[in-house]
DNA sequence: TCCCATCAATTGACCTCCTCAATCGTTGCT
DNA sequence: AGCAACGATTGAGGAGGTCAATTGATGGGA
C-alpha cells in the first residue's frame, strides 16, 4: 500500500498579525510576557522546577528566616498555592520547614545546603535564558527597556515600588 | 454580645520583591504582561467579551473573508479554542458563519453590522485602557518602549515579523 | 469510478493555574 | 476559661490552554 506524504500548509497564505495589534504596546507586553514565561519554563526543564520555585528560593536566599505567609505576600502568591510548591521543594530536600518555637502556628522555612546549590544553579540558568531572550537588544537598550518597564511596574505591581531602580551595570 | 473588629495585618512588615527579581527585565515583562491582561479584562467587563474576542473582531474587521483556520493561525489560537469563541460571538449576533460554496469544508466568517459597531466600541475601550496602563510614560517614552518590545517580538513572536514597525504618532 | 489520505471544523478529555471557602491547631486578649 | 483572629493546609471550582479523536468534505491516484 502506498503512503502519500502529508500535505504542506499553503505557504502562500501569510498569516500576519493585524497591524493594529502589533502597534499596541500592551498587546506586545502580553505576548512577550507569555513568551518569556514559556522560554523560562523550557530552560528550567532539566531541573524539574518552575520559575515559581526559583522565585521562592531567591526569597529564601536573602537570609532572614521566612514564614510561609511572608513568602507568599512577598511574591504575591496565594498561600494555598504556596503549600504545594513548598511540598515539592521539601520533597527534593531543597528547603526545610520547621515550627517556629515562639509561635507554633508558624512554619519557618529555610534553604538547605542542597537548596543553596540549586539556587545558584538556577541563577545561572535564568541568566542564560534571559541573555538569550534579550539577545536582539544591546546593553544600552536593555537598560532603557528595564527602566521603562520598572516605571510601569511601580504603578501596576506595587510590590516593586519599594525596590531600588536598577543601577546601570 | 461584643464583636471585636478583625485584626489588621502587621503594617510594619513590608513585603517587597527581591531586588534580584525586580532587576530582571523578563521578570518585569511577565508581571506586566499579566497586569496588562488583567486590566484589559476588567475594561472589557461591561461588554461581556474578552480580549480574545476583540482580537478576532479586529482580524475580521480587516475586510478579507476569513476561514476559522486562517483566523486561528493569524492570532496563534488553537482551532478548537476558536470554535467556542466564535460560538459566543455568533450567539450575540456579532459574526456570521456560512459555508464556503467553493469548499464546503470551510466556514467563512464575517462581521455583522452589529459586530462592526461592537468592534469600534471595543477599540475605544482598548484605547482608554491602554492609555491608563501607559499613563506613567510620556509619548516619547511610549514610542521607545514600543520599538524595543517590537524588536523582541520579531524574535519571539514571529507572527509580528511581517508587520511594519509603528510609525511615530 | 472508487478509494483513501488529507483537510476544516467540532467535540471532548485532560492538565495547569489561580481563587476562594472551609478546616485544624495555635495564640493572645479579656 | 472563652473566643476571635491567625498560620497553614485541604479541597472545590472556574478559567485557559493543549491535544487526540470524530465528522463531513475534498481531491488525487489506481
Amino acid at each position: 500500500m502506498t503512503v502519500t506524504p502529508p500535505r504542506i500548509d499553503n505557504p502562500l497564505r501569510v498569516t500576519r498579525l493585524p497591524q493594529e495589534l502589533v502597534d499596541s504596546p500592551t498587546f506586545l507586553l502580553k505576548r512577550l510576557g507569555y513568551a518569556a514565561k514559556e522560554q523560562a519554563m523550557g530552560a528550567y526543564e532539566e531541573t524539574g522546577l518552575h520559575p515559581y520555585h526559583h522565585a521562592i528560593l531567591i526569597v529564601l536566599g536573602e537570609g532572614s528566616p521566612e514564614t510561609q505567609g511572608s513568602i507568599a505576600d512577598t511574591l504575591g502568591y496565594d498561600r494555598g498555592q504556596l503549600v504545594g510548591l513548598l511540598d515539592e521543594l521539601e520533597e527534593r530536600g531543597l528547603v526545610e520547614r520547621r515550627r517556629d518555637p515562639h509561635d507554633r502556628r508558624r512554619h519557618l522555612v529555610r534553604l538547605t545546603p542542597d537548596g543553596k546549590r540549586t539556587l545558584s544553579r538556577m541563577r545561572m540558568i535564568a541568566r542564560r535564558s534571559e541573555e538569550e531572550f534579550l539577545d536582539p537588544l544591546s546593553e544600552k537598550e536593555r537598560s532603557t527597556l528595564h527602566a521603562l518597564l520598572f516605571r510601569l511596574a511601580k504603578k501596576h505591581e506595587p510590590r516593586c515600588a519599594n525596590a531600588v531602580p536598577r543601577t546601570s551595570k
